[in-house]
DNA sequence: TCCTTTATATGATAAAAGTCATTTTTTCTC
DNA sequence: GAGAAAAAATGACTTTTATCATATAAAGGA
């Protein structure tokens, strides 16, 4: 469904808006344990969602990434997935096909449809906030 | 959302399809060219199908690939992707954590399940024979 | 039987995605 | 200021996915 550069960058942001909740910046070594993946990896994928300032990052001792109040309320799935993976996942013909559109559909081009607008009503709907809580009062998990 | 072997195959089933209707068989040359895919590409995910038994190949002159009247109804897109891809879009957590399950679910966990609830309901009720047919009358395309 | 046609199998190559390692820059603390 | 901590940037490497090329096997027609 997502890249995996997304998956672990949504891991990611859901770990440090936990920590945002509780006023705590965390480091990327610190991430990379937590969400169980590789730390480099997870540092070029942090440092593309603070160019689309959905995280903000603080260098030097004490340093780490942060979101702001306003950001864990306000940043929802799409606006993550957009950043990291683009619109593709939103926009690109199920069956691969470069001119597929509504004059010209494929065969499965309103099923789809279907499918990839309910996908990203879900994602639209989902903050960053609502996931974390979720992780706070243990009634999800990022790692075993 | 499918890998691009999977787009590939199931355009080629289409078009295998709508020949198979027509008691035409086709050749993996003129499949290539008709969904505008790289041919040797192309015939490894035909045998692929031939293996999981959803088309029929006749080797030498006159030659080449089919499916069954019995088929063109009955093959479902779910046994098509699941061919190709395996079960990992109906399975895999979406986050990419392995552990994840109703019991320790992903903070996406429930979100999910339903969107690919409804993509496996889409998949599972769309025939061959349906989509063969949509080419057939001009309401759906394979290629410009 | 031999030649042609077409599928099958196998291995090599290319491109993309993912991962690792190293260096540079910033900023805090002393 | 000097040193240490941490992010940012860069480039190389590995793995996976996709693609190409070649050789083999089967079947029909002359």
């Amino acid at each position: 469904m997502f890249s995996k550069a997304c998956e672990y960058g949504i891991r990611a942001l859901i770990f440090i808006a936990m920590k945002s909740s509780k006023d705590e910046r965390v480091g990327n070594t610190a991430i990379a344990i937590a969400i169980d993946s590789p730390s480099a990896f997870t540092a070029k994928i942090l440092q593309k969602l603070v160019k689309a300032k959905i995280i903000k990052s603080v260098k030097g001792p004490y340093g780490g990434f942060e979101i702001s109040e306003e950001g864990l309320h306000q940043t929802k799935l799409t606006a993550i997935v957009k950043a990291i993976d683009g619109d593709a996942v939103y926009n690109r013909c199920g069956l691969g096909l470069s001119e597929c559109s509504a004059l010209k559909p494929c065969p499965l081009h309103d099923k789809f449809k279907a499918v990839r607008a309910d996908l990203k009503t879900i994602l639209d709907a989902t903050t960053l906030k609502e996931l974390a809580s979720q992780l706070e009062d243990g009634t999800a998990f990022l790692k075993l």
